[in-house]
DNA sequence: GTCGCTGCAAAGTCTTTGCAGAGAG
DNA sequence: CTCTCTGCAAAGACTTTGCAGCGAC
């Protein structure tokens, strides 16, 4: 059985993205900056686990005019992971990498070797984890779940 | 990184430990030393998850006449990643946390408030993790799931 | 004795912060 | 206009590395 399709396939337009954060940004009196609609329009086109640095390269071939700095994009990343808004995930390696929240949720499947990562997700494990939260006592907020190995072009 | 080979809930020994790592220095032209030893029996006493700073400490008070270098609790961390003697776990906040790998294989449940991080096993969902790996071409090595919520006594 | 280990301090990474000018509302 | 943002550079936090003496084998 392929990996499961799991939930509805609602992928999240870019406008309703973007108003959501406009509305964010009003509600905690906050200012809509050209660089933080760059960096919210970066992630949303890429499919990759960005870090920092690369979101920030992508950003100076993108828009070399605005001279994004480093901090930018630092500053605007922790904004939106406290918004919810994108999701970090930190492997063995140093340094974070970045995905878009809105995205359906989905673990990772990383391959050791080439560093590449593989989005699925799993219903069965999906309400398992509820079950083990339950039974735990803890209010269960969020998971994220990595398997690590070597990928089929790799091996 | 190997994944915990069985399920059955035997805790190895200190001494078969200890032998072990011995095995491993000695197989690859190291020494055994006394900062490597109070290090690696630390991490055993330790029923927490610790960073390389925390380990310090413990290690500062339990033989402060070693003077032990904080670099050589990072050296020591790394060989015993290397070996698979230890694993480091890396959530949200920045630095690691190791613990010693040769405990029996488990997941993460981490309270977002205060947070304590209680262990978990649950067996369907590793056998889960395998069928997924497979399907999706991978040659499984390890992996590592994190719950993330907040914990009884927070709540 | 030899050669790896260690502590120390210096050097690296990656991330955050202070500041003065720029810009959104 | 006001007050937040931004880029830059400096400062921080966490790790790694170079080195000379120490110590396991």
């Amino acid at each position: 059985m392929p990996i499961s399709t799991n939930f509805s396939t609602k992928t999240i337009e870019y406008d309703n993205l973007l108003e959501e954060f406009k509305q964010l940004l009003k509600k905690n009196g906050l200012k809509f900056t050209i660089q933080r609609e760059v960096i919210l329009n970066t992630l949303y086109n890429s499919d990759e686990h960005l870090t920092p640095e690369s979101l920030h390269h992508l950003i100076q071939d993108k828009a070399p005019e605005l001279k994004t700095g480093i901090a930018t994009i630092y500053r605007t990343l922790s904004l939106l992971e406290d918004s919810n808004l994108v999701t970090s995930l930190s492997f063995g390696a140093q340094g974070k990498k970045y995905e878009l929240g809105a995205k359906d949720h989905h673990d990772h499947m990383i391959c050791t070797e080439c560093g590449d990562i593989t989005e699925f997700v799993d219903d069965s494990i999906e309400k398992r984890q509820h079950e083990i939260a339950d039974s735990l006592g803890f209010k269960m907020n969020d998971h994220s779940m990595q398997i690590y190995g070597i990928c089929k072009n790799c091996q």
